[in-house]
DNA sequence: AAAACGGGGCC
DNA sequence: GGCCCAGTTTT
């Protein structure tokens, strides 16, 4: 591949860009923070799935100090619903490490950006060249996606050494551009125009260069590696209300899912059948109760498939000592202020449609 | 190098 | 039901 055709390459892509990006809210400024917000939410995520997110999400911390100095309960309520939860504690920590060793500027060096926590090559080449024009190449899903399609490259995208040719071919695309709008162009030119789906390869402004196309290959391209299978869980949920309109609830703290979100005692079996309720382990023998099971809910994780169902236990008096202390009490009224997991909110949801 | 980590949308 | 999406961290 010759030094002429990186140019006439990307100069076709730019020039595509400059009459065709998208009106989008963290292309209206240089400010590091909000580009970093911005690139966060969209890791793993559409725009159309994050932009509310972002939205709110600026408007409630405008800057990092507003930020730092947030409790993460209220981050990860923001969060709820967006999944990839480290994403959201993992920015929740690094406000903080931008106060305390940046003195609270953002920092400007691709060496310092990437040392973030959550921030991975990827994003510090995004902010770096985004906010500060410095030429780092994006290599993301839609640059994997137009790079292995247009220089005809079939190997598993995965392997060190694809990466490392992706990376050049990168590197030598944006050497003749400004980083800044590069960055932006081929991303938004992948998504746009060379997408997974009925990319527009007849219309394309390079397809004469384009390998794939010539070869027959687009939709084989790129080449990924073999996913594994779902795990199945079984998730019982007990919803214990008291006499004074109190329920228990929980906060996920594990190595696991949904880590820093909040749930109801839970009882994880390995199957459906395997569920029995068991009144002495939260002393409850002796006590009234009556329990009202749930239908059963399902949620599709990427390597697990969640199967839920809920048990509200009603009691006729306080809570035992012992669960109150293993728990935490909160009014019935005051549970849509945390955060739950899908599962758990879309219950919320039904519960709404049989009360009101 | 592989596995884990959410949720929504598309076909 | 499988794959994708402005990836990173942990094992």
């Amino acid at each position: 591949m010759s030094a002429d055709l990186y140019q006439l390459t990307s100069n076709a892509i730019t020039a595509w860009y400059n009459s065709n990006a998208r009106d989008l809210p963290w292309r209206h400024t240089t400010d590091p923070y909000l580009i970093w917000v911005s690139e966060i939410i969209l890791q793993q995520t559409t725009i159309a799935q994050g932009l509310d997110y972002y939205n709110r999400f600026v408007e409630k911390y405008p800057n990092v100090q507003k930020l730092a100095d947030a409790p993460l309960d209220d981050v990860m309520k923001l969060w709820q619903g967006l999944g990839y939860y480290s994403r959201a504690r993992n920015m929740h920590a690094a406000a903080q490490q931008i106060i305390s060793e940046h003195n609270g500027v953002f920092p400007d060096t691709y060496n310092d950006i990437i040392k973030l926590k959550g921030i991975g090559k990827y994003t510090a080449a995004a902010i770096a060249s985004f906010s500060y024009n410095l030429n780092y190449p994006v290599v993301d899903g839609n640059v994997i996606r137009f790079l292995t399609r247009y220089f005809g490259i079939r190997d598993i995208i995965e392997l060190a050494t694809t990466q490392k040719a992706l990376y050049n071919h990168a590197q030598k695309l944006i050497d003749h551009q400004t980083p800044s709008i590069w960055n932006q162009a081929i991303m938004e030119f992948g998504s746009q125009y060379c997408s997974y789906k009925k990319p527009l390869c007849q219309n394309c402004p390079i397809n004469k260069n384009c390998v794939a196309l010539a070869q027959n290959l687009v939709d084989k391209l790129p080449v990924k590696k073999t996913k594994k299978k779902k795990k199945n869980r079984y998730f019982f949920y007990l919803i214990i209300k008291d006499n004074s309109g109190h329920v228990l609830i929980d906060k996920r703290r594990q190595k696991d899912i949904w880590q820093e979100l909040y749930q109801f005692p839970l009882i994880e079996c390995n199957t459906l059948e395997e569920y029995t309720f068991d009144p002495e382990r939260y002393a409850l023998e002796g006590i009234a109760y009556d329990i009202n099971p749930s239908r059963l809910y399902k949620q599709t994780l990427t390597h697990q498939l969640i199967t839920a169902q809920f048990f509200v236990i009603s009691l006729d008096k306080p809570f035992p000592k012992s669960l109150e202390e293993k728990y935490i009490k909160v009014p019935w009224g005051a549970i849509k202020t945390y955060s739950w997991p899908k599962v758990i909110d879309l219950y919320f949801s039904d519960l709404s449609i049989t009360l009101f």
